[in-house]
DNA sequence: CCTACCGATCGGTAGG
DNA sequence: CCTACCGATCGGTAGG
């Protein structure tokens, strides 16, 4: 991992953990073993390392778009996997890319968004795709995908990979309870 | 309303919509049309003023808790109901009781994370009282909590009272998406 | 990558 | 509630 790659992954840690304001550069600096002014031979600005961080977890989450594959309900089964695999591999940066973006002013703050609203319309087509197959049963789509939506995004608040839950579980768990949310039966019966 | 609650509206605004660490005392001075140290003479510090607006949204989701009668289905559509009703009446306090409490430090970090815990820990009992009289099929009380509390929870990042959506049509919505997940019946039947 | 520094701004206080 | 100020810290730069 170069030096570049290090502070990206230290700065996605700290932003996460303290918030971007209140991470100094002096901190991440430190983190690093660096004196202040030193991160600039790295780095154009505090914001530029915010914005890649985004684009990272952006790229994660993308590539889980990419991989799905099979009829609807698989598709949204490997997209909750997918996308709860993201939040607990890459904690600090899904964290980032849920909320510190918004620490962004204009000139990257429109790449973030584009970002996040590109995603959010790939997690729209699998429900859409679901209800024109006649296998998703909900009356409005772009409220079925927020519903989805909320449900995936919150769990980076409180799901961690080394507590009693594993990721196995809490997909299996999750995908069974927003099939259901989406009136799909696809081998689900509800009974524990 | 009191000098006191006019600060900490406007604070809650500020917040919420920069973040605590991003919202200086001279900004909400500014909002508020005082000099930055006049502010001094009615609060003790920043930090006072944000665990001040937690309080705040801690009681209104409180207040919904209580209101809640008859069986789990109906106490179910009825948390739905006012935790949204919360977030859409109160979006500025709702939003830092959702976030900016991270930001307190200890001595007062403790109480805002003890006003959460006691809001879940009412959810939780709604959740545990419906599978209990065999209403709600589901695996794990604690993981069907945090779905639910997922799915109501970040609506504040996207739901905004002035958009298309009314607060009934979410609230209807939600509350079949979230009783279907729950594996309940209860007059649902998910068509359109 | 370090030293030494820039102007700006921070939360907060004294004295009125 | 204002004026004037405190020390500390901010993001960033120059020169090496």
């Amino acid at each position: 991992m170069d030096r570049r790659s290090q502070i990206l992954t230290v700065a996605g840690h700290l932003f996460s953990q303290r918030g971007y304001h209140a991470t100094s550069i002096r901190d991440l600096a430190r983190a690093l073993n660096l004196q202040g002014g030193s991160l600039y031979a790295h780095i154009a600005s505090k914001e530029e390392l915010l914005l890649e961080v985004v684009r990272q977890a952006a790229q994660k989450f993308q590539e889980v778009l990419e991989g799905l594959t099979g009829d609807p309900v698989a598709k949204l089964k490997a997209l909750v996997r997918g996308h709860l695999r993201v939040i607990a591999e890459e904690l600090p940066r899904a964290t980032v890319f849920f909320h510190e973006w918004k620490h962004l002013s204009p000139p990257y703050l429109e790449e973030a968004k584009a970002l996040r609203r590109r995603y959010e319309e790939g997690v729209r087509k699998v429900v859409e795709e679901g209800v024109e197959a006649g296998v998703f049963q909900v009356e409005d789509v772009r409220l079925a995908t927020l519903f989805l939506l909320s449900a995936l995004n919150w769990t980076y608040q409180w799901y961690r990979p080394d507590g009693p839950l594993s990721l196995e579980e809490l997909s299996e768990a999750y995908a069974g309870m927003l099939l259901r949310a989406l009136g799909a039966e696809g081998g689900q019966d509800g009974e524990a």
